[in-house]
RNA sequence: GAAGCGAGCCAGACGAUCGCGGGGUGCUUUGCACCAUGAGGAAAGUCCGGGCUCCACAGGGCAGAAAGCCGGCUAACGGCCGGGCGGGGUAACCCGACGGAAAGCGCCACAGAAAAGAAGACUCCCACUGCCCGCCUUGGCGGGUAAGAGAAAAGCUGAAACGGUGGUGUAAGAGACCACCAGCAUCCUGGCAACAGGGUGGCUUGGCAAGCCCCUUUUGGAGCAAACGCAAAUAGGAGCGCUAUGGUGUGGCCCGCACUGCGCUCGGGUUGCGCGCUUGAGGCAUGCGGUAACGCAUGUCCUAGAUAAAUGAUCGUUCAUGACAGAACCCGGCUUACAGGCUCGCUUCGCAA
RNA sequence: GGAGGGGUGGCAGAGCGGUUGAAUGCGGCGGUCUCGAAAACCGUUUGGCCCGUCUCGGGUCACGAGGGUUCGAAUCCCUCCCCCUCCG
């Protein structure tokens, strides 16, 4: 699972990007036609909590998107945690991930 | 049995499948398979103390900061242990920023005569004396008032008033004198010391230093984005100013020491990889020394090293249904958060023998 | 990793040991003016709880939270919580 790390990756899925909302999960996705594969990130905002809870916040994105197959070819999404994650079961999370890449016309 | 006090420990467990971090082995080089391993008692707050690295050495003085009953432990400490004193609790036990107010400055609102040495200033007390009134045996007694040598007891306040209580004494009084208590000075005894006990002396000097301050002790500055190595890139560039009892290192200042151009503006490059990076003032067990903190000796164990940052998901079993909470160079403490559970020792009360 | 500043009525913002429930401004409410409104001017409410009860008066707790020093703390000191700014 290849993740974004430079600074200017992030500047760049942010200003382009386009933003899909749900209550468990919020994404940026940005489809990349010149490069061989996508790239994916886990973000967790100070506001929602301490370390332990963004943490677990972090690892149910994980598992929701590795069972959605995240990693695509074609688009480098972020994924966001909501105050709801945190208590939500990773099964929950995927089927409304998987709502919001349908709606992005993400395989 | 109930209530409580102190010390210490645990922080869901087990199995299966999928997945993640770094490590090892094999295939043989993309990667895949297998093996073991992978957060805490506070990893937290960053409040102290060190190690380590760099600043030439880490020297002296001033300033600043910190500590503050005594002795010990320690690499060091603002930590810990033991003791003293004071306070709380029936007790086990707990708590304490606990040096100095006759070195000096400052503050003490309101009330009060007076608030820090103000004068014996005011009220009050009072011998002798004058005047007035009353009683009565031409003089005395009683009361009032004025002036006063004397005296410091009383003065309604206040958080706090030139020690307190009782007595002797006197016209009235006073450490003027006596007893006890508190405080001060000094001596003796015990103790390493803080301090405790006792004697003697003269008779007394308010509180606040978490106000400034004084005394004693400690203290150079930065921090793993430190520092070092490799690779890549670029312009060992341009302009202006200041100069050698100058400038920089030095980020409080001065001396000393070292170096010899430096400062400002404009322009350019750079957050890649390796190393530091985990074996350490380390843990556990036993023995010895010490009241204890702790020290010494022997044996044994190796237990995360990420870098947009690794511990999760699904299913099953079980119980007290799982709190606070996530390493980021590493240790020793402190402080704060925390569902509960377990062990040991002790105190008080009740009941039974 | 390190350094500094702040938290006071509904909001902004003084006060920094002594009658401060708390200046001042914006608010809210009532009145004057107006046909009505705005502006201006005047007055008032200014917080919680408790008590009496003549709807006015009294007591107490409140300056982020909890302790301490002091006769007395918003102010001085300690611990904790939250917010903001700066440096590398």
């Amino acid at each position: 699972m290849e993740t974004i790390k430079s600074r200017k990756e992030f500047e760049k899925v942010f200003s382009r990007g386009r933003r899909y909302g749900h209550r468990l999960v919020r994404v940026t996705v940005l489809r990349n036609d010149n490069e061989a594969h996508g790239k994916v990130a886990f973000v967790a905002a100070k506001r929602l909590g301490n370390a332990v809870f963004r943490n677990r916040c972090k690892r149910v994105l994980r598992e929701a998107a590795r069972s959605c197959g995240l990693p695509a070819q074609e688009a480098d999404v972020i994924l966001f945690a909501t105050h709801a994650t945190h208590n939500a079961s990773p099964r929950e999370v995927a089927a409304a991930l998987g709502g919001l890449l349908g709606k992005a016309c993400v395989a």
